[in-house]
DNA sequence: TAAGCAACCTAC
DNA sequence: TAAGGTAGGTTGCTTA
């Protein structure tokens, strides 16, 4: 580290990192300060804007902005619009500052006939001679607005790409036009991997959000097409029109048609921006930043082990420590790792006495704190291996006599691994955990104190969670063997073991003590499940708080072991999948149902297997009366073979990556639905990850599953395609149950050839048009539930049909 | 018919 | 080029 430039940390113009500064983390250093307002001012589009005086300095106070874009440009035949030939006719955009006054809608378009017809109230339009004109008034926009973050549903194939592609078709450089600074030529642009996993699209110095990829990673849904997310994060039902709908619509002579079509868009620029202000998005990105000393768009963009470098640096720096760089082929070199988690296998049944579940906080930060494991602390082996001693990619050269000389101050970790204990040297990692832990409880404390400040609880929430996704991902960055930049099998070796043996210890310990009358009947990694059988749920919370309390005396700080809650009764399946009551607190009165890995909380199955697996569960706990059961599977197969149960539960929808699959074999249904779909509209194809919706139709004997496999509004559309019934009460809906009846001496399968079917119905619909009508309102949200009593032309909420009177 | 494999998704 | 890890269950299909 010598000759390293001497950083302070309040150096505008410093490089390098910078030291963590703990205590900035515990209490917002905005509130250390005293701010002073200037005056407000408007800018030219009447947004407000304040300096504020910081440290006795004028500036202007930056809050993130946000500029949302969507665009529309009408096609041929329906297909989606493609940027080669479809012009921009319309540019769709929504700016806000965060934690500001209301955000700004426009909307711009090119002259047209549709867009002289009248005006339309409620809706800002500015109006452009040419296409040309349209794209180059936006650039003014953004250079006007100058906002931080540009976000679109999906920025490759529509909003900010589709705009790229079409002003590059006038040789405007696009990105390079609405950049804050000088373009970056960085060499190793890799266009699939971002493709697949942020965004192609680059604008210097503003952030580009590809919102449903980020929604991908920040909610788990079955589908992720905007209608989808805005229901589940919005709780809006937003309709979908088809690109020939839109078309028709643009071309169409109806000015309501024209109005639906320039509201619609509006309203989907405005819900992007509500849909990152719910998730809190970007506080959470922005707090994850500070947390991890990384910029703005790697929280989004790099993956755990770039964070943990990034900390971890920041802590090495100071004490002159330097992180190796291994090269990839010293990565692979490294020795096979040795050591698992301790997974019981669980003992299946139906446990109708309380089962008491108690978990090691935090177990592997923990242990690297107790055991002060680290890369500066580790002395290797005991004995050395295959003539060698290596510790991760490196050869470790242990001075002779440093062992005997250290001889009281080693801790020798189970796998045989020695670590100087802290009085010599306390770890780099471990004083990394042990400043993560802490400063997370603190951060808690004053998060209950600012209880009120509903912004500051927001932002010390999501600084929390930062704390704490670094301590848990600290771990993985020691056993990163494929991809790892520094890794370390034995020290990772070291901490699961340790894992295990801590693990194994504590069951012993409670088997041990009789007066407990406890008996571990499953564990994962760091969990104990305790059955106590014929106690009341009164004495399990007792006992369980009982037994948390002794395990942790038994080990070093700060191991401990935490009362989870309390599941009565329950179901132990296998190995990582069960479900319960669970109760958290002694006087909870109403159990929550909780499911582990089981068909209920999958997203590969359909909706209707998720409720009819939960519902039969939520009868067996709360009458453990199988009949009760056996009459519910009854009254659900029959609604099915009466072709009762609506399509929209039956559809799978699963991820696909195209372009990554063997050509051995057939493809997934996913994908050779996926497949079919662009072939008639090419620009259809499904973005790397998204997830692919599709039915099982009936087909000939012996055909294959992906044979069968539809489109469902390809289903829906064809009057002589049916849902293969057997299949899907055969091999979807009976096998979850089966699993779990079994264990209560239960044969689903027999209940369901003993049923009496009093006349076989085929399950061809007799007239598809119920299915249809389902569908469209529940899954697609046909327009009727589409701001169902604003006018769709003024938004004025005096209705009468689909307009208002003053129309 | 069993064993093996690819593909998915989840628990920790 | 960028990329935390392993364990585990299930399905649908192919191969021995």
């Amino acid at each position: 580290m010598l000759g390293f430039p001497q950083v302070s940390r309040r150096s505008a113009d410093g490089f390098g990192p910078r030291k963590v500064d703990w205590s900035l983390l515990v209490i917002d250093f905005h509130l250390g300060h005293k701010l002073i307002r200037g005056p407000t001012q408007r800018n030219k589009y009447g947004l407000k804007t304040s300096p504020m005086k910081l440290d006795g300095v004028f500036r202007e106070k930056r809050d993130m902005s946000i500029l949302s874009l969507e665009v529309f440009a009408p096609s041929n035949a329906g297909q989606t619009p493609n940027a080669q030939e479809n012009e921009l006719v319309a540019l769709f955009y929504t700016f806000q500052i965060l934690e500001s006054e209301a955000p700004m809608c426009r909307v711009a378009c090119v002259d047209s006939t549709q867009m002289k017809r009248r005006s339309f109230p409620s809706l800002t339009l500015d109006i452009f001679p040419s296409e040309l004109d349209l794209i180059n008034s936006i650039v003014d926009v953004v250079v006007d607005l100058d906002p931080d973050i540009l976000v679109g549903w999906d920025v490759q194939n529509s909003s900010w790409g589709y705009l790229a592609a079409r002003a590059h078709s006038f040789g405007i450089e696009f990105e390079e036009t609405i950049a804050r600074a000088p373009p970056r030529y960085s060499s190793g642009n890799n266009f699939q991997w971002e493709s697949r996993h942020t965004t192609t699209l680059k604008i210097a110095g503003r952030h580009v959000f590809n919102l449903w990829r980020i929604m991908r990673s920040e909610q788990t849904l079955n589908i992720y097409t905007f209608e989808n997310v805005a229901f589940h994060v919005l709780g809006q039902r937003v309709p979908k029109y088809s690109p020939l709908t839109m078309s028709n619509w643009y071309r169409s002579t109806s000015p309501v048609h024209v109005a639906i079509l320039l509201r619609y868009h509006t309203k989907r620029t405005m819900l992007n921006i509500e849909i990152l202000n719910q998730t809190e998005v970007v506080t959470k990105t922005a707090e994850f930043a500070r947390v991890f000393g990384v910029d703005f768009y790697s929280v989004i963009s790099r993956g755990s082990q770039f964070k943990v470098e990034s900390f971890m640096f920041r802590m090495a720096k100071p004490e002159s420590y330097v992180l190796i760089s291994p090269s990839k082929s010293d990565v692979g070199k490294q020795n096979a790792a040795e050591c698992l988690p301790l997974i019981m296998e669980p003992q299946s049944s139906f446990y109708t006495s309380p089962l008491v579940v108690l978990d090691f906080q935090s177990l592997y930060p923990s242990l690297m704190i107790a055991q002060n494991m680290c890369y500066s602390t580790c002395l290797g082996r005991v004995i050395d291996f295959q003539g060698r001693n290596k510790f991760g990619v490196v050869d470790l050269d242990r001075p002779p006599k440093r062992l005997e000389k250290l001889h009281d101050h080693i801790n020798v970790a189970p796998n045989g691994i020695m670590f100087v204990k802290p009085t010599v040297r306390k770890g780099l990692l471990s004083r990394m955990l042990t400043e993560l832990l802490d400063t997370r409880v603190m951060v808690k404390q004053a998060m209950k104190g600012y209880r009120h400040d509903k912004a500051l609880t927001r932002v010390l929430n999501a600084r929390q969670l930062g704390l704490k996704y670094i301590a848990n991902v600290t771990y993985g960055y020691t056993s990163a063997s494929f991809s790892g930049r520094m890794p370390a099998v034995e020290m990772a070796d070291s901490i699961v073991q340790s894992g295990r043996e801590t693990l194994e210890k504590a069951i012993a310990f409670i088997h041990s003590t009789k007066k407990w009358g406890a008996e571990v009947v499953y564990g994962d990694t760091d969990s104990m499940f305790i059955y106590l059988q014929g106690k009341s749920r009164e004495q399990a919370f007792k006992i369980g708080y009982e037994i948390a309390d002794a395990v942790t005396a038994l080990n070093p700080a700060p191991v401990k072991l935490k009362f989870e809650k309390v599941y009565h009764p329950c179901v132990l399946i296998a190995k990582k999948r069960y479900v319960g009551f669970k109760y958290e607190n002694i006087d909870d009165r109403e159990p929550i149902f909780e499911a582990k890995g089981i068909e209920t909380v999958r997203r590969d199955g359909i909706p209707a297997q998720q409720k009819m697996t939960e519902n039969c569960l939520k009868i067996l706990f709360r009458t453990q009366n199988l009949t009760e059961v056996k009459q519910y599977c009854y009254e659900t197969w029959t609604k099915l073979l009466e072709n009762r149960a609506p399509v929209q539960d039956f559809i799978f929808a699963k991820e696909v990556k195209m372009g990554t699959y063997s050509d051995k074999g057939p493809p997934p249904p996913g994908v050779a639905v996926a497949a079919k779909r662009t072939i008639v509209d090419p620009g259809d194809e499904p973005q790397y990850g998204e997830r692919v919706p599709y039915v099982i139709a009936r087909g000939e004997p012996g055909t294959k599953l992906v044979d069968r496999a539809v489109d469902p509004l390809e289903y829906l559309q064809d009057p002589h395609s049916s849902l293969d019934g057997f299949y899907y009460i055969s091999r979807v809906l009976i096998p979850p149950l089966e699993r779990i009846f079994n264990l209560v001496g239960a044969d689903v399968r027999q209940w369901y050839n003993e049923m009496p079917k009093a006349r076989h119905i085929d399950l061809k619909s007799p007239s598809k048009a119920g299915d249809a009508q389902v569908i469209e309102l529940d899954q697609y949200n046909i327009s009727e539930h589409f701001d169902r009593s604003e006018c769709l032309i003024c938004g004025n909420f005096t209705l009468q049909g689909d307009r208002c009177y003053s129309m």
